[in-house]
DNA sequence: CACTTGACCTGTCCGC
DNA sequence: TGCGGACAGGTCAAGT
């Protein structure tokens, strides 16, 4: 599922679901879903309780009174959801989801002392969750070379600038992609994004200007914040913590509205695949030659 | 080296 | 309706 705006819903739920409260137990599928020995989590995880939930690019920490953290990152289709001990009654928005809780997708189930649960749901099999010391954390080779957050007052355009500039033999969405050149970006945000600046995705990097870089600075902090405000992008299987879904996708101006009108100048977006993406944009207001 | 392509999985949708 | 293939919001390993 989810990119930044996505995983920043999830810990902002959970910070007010899961925090101060202490696991009792835990159960999970297979050792690639959460891959610690079992040793490890009697001794750190059980009658641990949460203190703190942050969020690192794509990868979501929870924070324990162990001094152990839960890493968790969701991939494509994982989900963090929280059920009270009170389940939600017949007829609640969110019932179908919430209320079948654990199902086929349940990965891993946390049960809390209040009897309350996390469930962790990946359709996919591709998220994983690794209980780690907290001083480990940055030790793990994706924390270690994952590039600046885009929403921190310190990335400037000047910062994005220098970064895009190391990838300058691909395109530029394969350049925003990558999370060493900036966290947080995935296939939303980077056509959102290039949309907004005009700029063709399958333009070389050497070919953009630094006053288009500038302009693609300032669109993806805006969609970016756009979409947090929304709650996420809710297009298959996302939801957040709660189990519901976001709406940002409403607002999306190219992404999955191939076939339907530029809002910009009316042209009919098209659907192509570039940096091995489905990569949707105006034909009109993004030119692949400059 | 830098960059691109496949692999990891399951489910869904689309064309025949 | 059934079946095969393409595709899906991410990241890594292997290939060029």
């Amino acid at each position: 599922m989810p990119e930044l705006p996505e995983v920043e819903t999830v810990k902002r739920g959970l910070e007010k679901l899961i925090v101060g409260k202490k696991i009792a137990s835990v159960d999970h599928d297979t050792p690639k879903s959460f891959p610690n020995d079992s040793a490890a989590v009697e001794e750190f995880l059980l009658g641990a309780e949460v203190r703190e939930v942050k969020r690192r690019a794509k990868v979501l920490l929870i924070e324990l009174s162990t001094d152990y953290t839960l890493m968790v990152h969701l991939k494509m289709t994982g989900q963090l959801v929280y059920v009270g001990k009170e389940r939600f009654g017949a007829g609640h928005p969110n019932d179908s989801l919430v209320s079948n809780l654990p199902d086929r997708s349940t990965r891993v189930t946390f049960g809390f002392e209040d009897e309350s649960h996390l469930y962790f749901n990946d359709q996919r099999k591709f998220g994983w969750i690794k209980l780690l010391p907290n001083d480990l954390v940055s030790e793990d080779p994706f924390m270690q070379k994952v590039g600046p957050e885009p929403l921190h007052d310190s990335f400037t355009a000047d910062v994005f600038i220098e970064q895009v500039r190391r990838r300058k033999g691909t395109s530029i969405k394969a350049a925003i992609l990558d999370q060493t050149v900036l966290a947080g970006i995935g296939n939303i945000y980077a056509d959102e994004g290039l949309w907004g600046a005009q700029i063709h995705p399958a333009r070389r990097v050497a070919d953009v200007s630094d006053a288009e870089l500038e302009k693609l600075h300032e669109e993806l902090i805006y969609v970016l914040n756009l979409s947090i405000e929304k709650g996420g992008s809710t297009d298959k299987n996302y939801v957040n913590a709660e189990g519901k879904r976001g709406s940002y996708i409403d607002f999306a101006r190219v992404f999955r509205r191939e076939g339907k009108e530029c809002p910009r100048c009316g042209t009919i977006i098209e659907k192509t695949k570039v940096a091995g993406r489905g990569t949707h944009t105006c034909p009109t207001c993004q030119i692949l030659t400059n």
